[in-house]
Parts: structure tokens; sequence; C-alpha cells
DNA sequence: TTAACTAATGAAAGTAGATTGCATTAGAGG
DNA sequence: CCTCTAATGCAATCTACTTTCATTAGTTAA
């Protein structure tokens, strides 16, 4: 009778449905594809690890956005201009250590936050974030020549 | 009959033709335009400063993508999937901050290259870049309600 | 349960920035 | 000049993403 500790889905299916959000299918899938990858993924790559039949790439785009709206997820913008998302602790966001050939992308623990905020606003900035990833070639994809 | 200190045009034209390439109108109207700009610049507001009678956009992102290839201007991923450009002096990167609105962009003194490099290398990478801009407001846009 | 309301979805078309293919132009060297 | 080929312009193409709109399916409450 008592309400579980909520690490689950269902936390975030409880934000979305606060916001007047539905609870559907493909929305429960995508947050669960969400939540089995370890690492960023690309809109497609969450498409295809749906499976549900016939997702369509707009409505995990979509779904994305509104999970972004309510801070459940991240963005990682690239740098050829694709974007990447992950699954974010309440209030957090995270930074990657990314190889420009197979794009995996692993979580770096380090942050700039402090720094910049005082800056920005020195500058006269409101609304503040940051983007900050690191680049470079894996061993894998280093050692295929 | 010295030579002179070279903080100018010559220097970077110089860097061109010893890579093989050629000088001509084109290409130095761009190199101009791009030492003119006080902020970095989309290869659209270079084609458009430029004001030779035809200067075609892709003619503009092809002299880009050689001049970076030498080192002279650095590539800033925005956001939105769209990039800028800017003149760099020699061995040199920089970070900035951006309006997520009229996309003016300044520059920012603050790097996290070092703490990068080691964490970097410590996971196996090669050839390692890093990514860092700071996304706010301006106060133009922000009073523009 | 069922009806009504409307958010979510899918199919298709559209967008924008950037890139490619290819014929033509024009630097650079002899 | 003449030759060689890099650079250019134009058009077509690409790709990631967005918009439009008709249809489907959650949700709520009669
Ligand atoms: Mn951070
Ligand atoms: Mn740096
Ligand atoms: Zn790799
Ligand atoms: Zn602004």
């Amino acid at each position: 009778m008592n309400s579980a500790p909520d690490s689950s889905i269902e936390t975030i299916l409880e934000r979305m449905r606060a916001g007047g959000g539905r609870i559907t299918k493909k929305r429960i899938r995508i947050v669960q594809v969400l939540m089995q990858f370890e690492h960023p993924a690309s809109a497609d790559e969450i498409r295809q690890k749906a499976e549900l039949p016939e997702t369509d790439l707009v409505t995990v785009y979509r779904n994305l956005e509104a999970l972004q709206g309510i801070g459940v997820i991240q963005r990682i913008p690239l740098e050829n201009g694709t974007q990447l998302f992950e699954l974010t602790a309440p209030g957090e966001h995270y930074h990657h250590l990314i190889c420009r050939e197979c794009h995996q992308a692993e979580r770096l623990d380090l942050c700039i936050g402090k720094e910049v905020l005082g800056r920005a606003k020195a500058h006269g900035y409101s609304q503040i974030t940051h983007v900050m990833e690191v680049y470079g070639v894996c061993k894998d994809c280093d050692s295929d020549s």
C-alpha cells in the first residue's frame, strides 16, 4: 500500500502526465529504450531499438522534444550538426568523450558550469547553458588503421 | 628590403600557396572578410560581406574548408546544427558566449583543454579536440521581451 | 460503457545548411 | 602566349530534421 521508491519509468511517465501528456504505447517504449541505452543515442537508433512494428521517426523526435521539455533527457549537439539524446537525472547534465569515427559517446566527469555562469552573467546574458564535448578517435577505430 | 612582420593577409595567403593552393580573387576577398569580422560568422554572412558581384556560397564553403585545413580558421558548431567560422592565431582556438536568439558570438577567455587531454588519453583516445560554447540570451534580445 | 474531446501519430511534403558532379574559367609555370 | 589543372558556378543532391494534415487512440465524464 506504500508508494515504491519510483526510480523507474513510472516517475518519468508521471512527469509527462503532470504536463498534460498522454501515456501511449509508443511513448512508453521510447522511454524504455532510453533507459536501456548505456550511451547517448540518435533519434534513429532509438527508433530502431524500439522495435514496435512501425514507429515513425517523427514520433521519436516529437517525444524526445517533449521529454527534453520536462528535463528528462538531454540533447547533445555534435560537431557534424547531428544530435544525440540521453536520459539525465533530475537537475543534472553530462558531458562526453565522443569518437569522431564511430560516434560512440562515453560520459565524462567534468563540468565548467560554475566558471561559465559568472562570466556569462557579467556579460549581461541570461538563461545560461553550456555545451562541452571532447572529440577523439577511440582505440577500436584507431586500430582499424 | 627587410620582410615585414607579416601579421597581415600575406601570411595567410602564403600558407595557402605553400599547400599548393592558388591565390584567386575570391579567395583573397574571403580572407579579407574573415579578417574584418570581429565576431564569428556564418558562411552566408561571409558571402554577403564579400560583395564581389557573384560569389557562390559553395565557393565560400570550399575556401573555408581549405582554410580550416591549414589551421587558419576555426569552425564553431552551434546548438542548432549550423556553424560559424572565425580566424584564429596560429596554434590557438577560442570558445564563445553565444546568444540563442540573435546568434551573436563573443569570445570567452576560458579553456578546459588541459583537463580534457589527460582524461581523454586515459580512455585510450587519440587526436583529441574539444568543443565548448556557452549559450544565453543577450541584453538586447532579452529586452525585446 | 460509451460518447466526446483532443493529444498523439504516420505519411508525405517541406526546409535549411551543407555537399557533390560536372562543365567552364582562370591562376601559375614554362 | 600555351598548357595544365585548381578553383569556380550552377544545378542537383543529401541529410537531419520539421511542418501539415488527416486519422487514430488516450482520457474523462456522462
Ligand atoms: Mn556542464
Ligand atoms: Mn579550449
Ligand atoms: Zn570509435
Ligand atoms: Zn542576442
